[in-house]
RNA sequence: UGGGAGAUCGUCUAACGGUAGGACAACGGACUCUGACUCCGUUUAUCUAGGUUCGAAUCCUAGUCUCCCAGCCA
């Protein structure tokens, strides 16, 4: 596939085995096989670059899914970059969760780089530039420098330090390097155009004097490299040809070019070559090629950093994994699952256009995936007995069920019948409304399974609530019998109240109760729209081969949706499971049009 | 007249001067020992106004709307 000419599909005739999906063609895959078809690349290389500031959300996800998947499509590779720049605001944590959740998500990096590991590179490249005359030491304060800026509309002014000769630039830059002046006293900045109308050109910061102990390089730097610097050389040297990134970037461009052609490191072997040897770093420069598509927004997420690190501290959530949080590790814990995650991206395509995509996108997307895959169990979770009183009251036998409907490789497990069930409190009804084909009184129904039950006898207690049904199970229509094809309106799942095992269950919905929380135009705060109700805890009964089964194993509990035993708390004699999402019910919709 | 980007079904997204297509959603139906899944069918779109052209979502002109940029954050 690697090798495919970028020819138009200009055959006509029938296709003999017409590809199963077809192949994705967004702009950025047309671009990448331009150039291998051009040969302006003989292989692709792309990076994964995030800043370990802070857990992986389901944005991230997109460009996971580009970087990696478009690198694995053509046969590249695709590193993973940790852009440890900014000393204090990172944290070595937070690098073992991105690593973790990289992975969970099907994905493996080429290499494991930081930016730290070019520091000195970068720090030869700040050298040259100076003497080359396109960098100088400000002494501006951050203030003043704002005020030289200029605005939007009007352009900035030259500061008063920029017409420093080179000589005294290398000597103040060498002793910013050294150690020699206080935190935020002085700057080197890109000696480029003051009155440009793109802000970024207007002499942007290179570096910055922070002593603040970094977690990979300790105390060696008391100066830090800025993002655009470090970013661009760092692409450069690790030899990417495409540097995937968001839409707010696109106006960074002109200075991540700036910044690669006149560093200019394949011209300059002497700025790498010594530290790529001492590091045993294979390093080809190139001219790497940004190219920026749109974040993935979700309906009723937020995906700020900032604000899921709030909700975190605040205690809003049980912490970053908590499956209300739309963090990769949160989805992870919810019982969401990669491929889930993986067919959405695929879903959603690659453009340059500002979107919303629905998040009940996002769920089908998990139901389609865990449909396919998740082995089905029954579970009750608001119990109503149902005694089948011509059943002896010892009654009690063992039922092969398939673990899923359609996959028979899946095999089967035994559930455990006996004369006293569990069914949900909600299929049955005294006054059924219009259309309910589940349990009414003298109504008949099937019990998943097992045959076809009439109900006889309702109990109330003082209350006049129903406590428990009594029926009678028509022994001619026990699965498997001659009489089991007999039709009746409503299939209900049960579990044996005797063999049962009380499961803890956490009934998990959206964090949010409006589409666009972020949306503050109507006054309220973000935090005011948290859905009180995102988590609800409930005691219910499943069956005992749901229990037994290890943390972390998805199964459709039947008719009520996907779970996940927890990967955390669940134990077969206390499980816990969480709810990922409900089957789709049309039921429900119907009902609730009435 | 600051710079940059973007406007196509409800939502995403295709088209590269030549039949506005797909996915998801919605709606209707079939099937069903999960009101799930699956299958079939239906509805809905080129920001506006001019122009070029045999032909315009695509090219030109003028507007309109939306997003991003004034960190020593990334």
């Amino acid at each position: 596939m690697s090798t495919e000419p970028a020819a138009r599909p200009t055959v006509t005739a029938a296709a003999p085995a017409e590809e199963q999906r077809p192949e994705a063609r967004d702009f950025i895959r047309q671009i990448v096989r331009e150039d291998l078809a051009s040969g302006k690349h003989r292989a692709i290389r792309t990076r994964f670059p995030p800043e370990p500031n802070g857990y992986l959300h389901i944005g991230h996800a997109k460009a996971i899914c580009l970087d990696f998947g478009i690198a694995r499509e053509f046969g590249g590779w695709c590193n993973l970059r940790l852009d440890d720049t900014n000393p204090g605001k990172e944290d070595p944590e937070f690098v073992e969760g991105i690593k973790e959740d990289v992975r969970w998500l099907g994905y493996g990096w080429h290499d494991l780089r930081h930016a730290s590991d070019y520091f000195e590179v970068l720090y030869r490249a700040a050298l040259k530039l100076i003497e080359d005359g396109k960098a100088y030491v400000d002494d501006l304060s951050p203030d003043q420098m704002r005020e030289y800026r200029g605005t939007l509309t009007e352009p900035g002014r030259d500061s008063p330090y920029r017409g420093r000769s080179v000589a005294e630039n290398l000597d103040l830059f060498r002793r910013m390097r050294a150690g020699e002046f206080p935190d935020g006293s002085k700057t080197l900045r890109a000696k480029i155009d003051m009155a440009a109308g793109n802000m970024n050109l207007r002499d942007p910061a290179l570096y910055r004097i922070r002593k603040v102990p970094h977690q990979n390089t300790g105390d060696a730097w008391p100066i830090y490299p800025m993002y655009d610097f470090a970013h661009a050389l760092s692409d450069a040297i690790e030899g990417i040809t495409h540097s995937l990134c968001t839409l707010e970037f696109e106006d960074h461009r002109p200075l991540y070019d700036w910044c690669v052609d006149n560093v200019d490191l394949a011209g300059h072997p002497e700025l790498w070559r010594p530290v790529a040897e001492a590091a045993g770093l294979d390093v080809q420069p190139s001219k790497p090629r940004q190219i920026e598509f749109s974040r993935l927004n979700l309906s009723y997420c937020i995906t700020s950093k900032r604000k899921l690190a709030e909700l975190v501290q605040r205690g809003l959530v049980d912490g970053w994994d908590d499956p209300r949080m739309n963090t990769l590790r949160g989805l992870r814990r919810r019982g969401f699952t990669p491929g889930g995650i993986r067919l959405l991206i695929e879903r959603l395509g690659v453009s340059k256009q500002n979107s919303v995509i629905d998040y009940t996108l996002l769920e089908n997307c998990i139901r389609e995936d865990l449909d396919d895959h998740a082995p089905r169990r029954m579970a009750v979770l608001d119990p109503l007995r149902l005694v089948i009183a011509n059943l002896p009251e010892d009654h009690e036998e063992s039922l092969a069920f398939a673990n899923h409907p359609k996959d028979e490789a899946q095999g089967a497990r035994q559930v455990p019948f006996a004369r006293e069930l569990w069914i949900e409190r909600e299929d049955f009804a005294e006054v059924p409304p219009k259309g309910f084909k589940r349990l009414v009184p003298g109504g008949e129904v099937r019990l998943r399974g097992v045959g076809i039950v009439k109900c006889e006898d309702v109990v109330k207690d003082a209350g006049g609530r129903v406590v428990e049904l009594r029926g009678t199970l028509d022994p001619a229509s026990r699965h498997g019998m001659p009489g089991a094809d007999r039709k009746v309106k409503g299939t209900i799942h049960w579990v044996s109240a005797r063999h049962a095992v009380a499961a803890e269950v956490r009934l998990y919905d959206r964090l949010f109760n409006v589409p666009a929380p972020d949306d503050e135009s109507d006054g309220r705060s973000w935090i005011e729209h948290i859905n009180p109700e995102a988590k609800r805890v409930v005691r219910g009964w499943v069956e005992p081969a749901a229990a037994q089964a290890a943390p972390e194993t998805h199964f459709q509990f039947e008719r009520l949706g996907y779970f996940v035993s927890d990967r955390l708390d669940h134990r077969p004699d206390a499980p816990v499971f969480n709810r990922a999402v409900t089957l789709r019910d049309t039921w429900a919709k119907q009902a609730g049009a009435q």
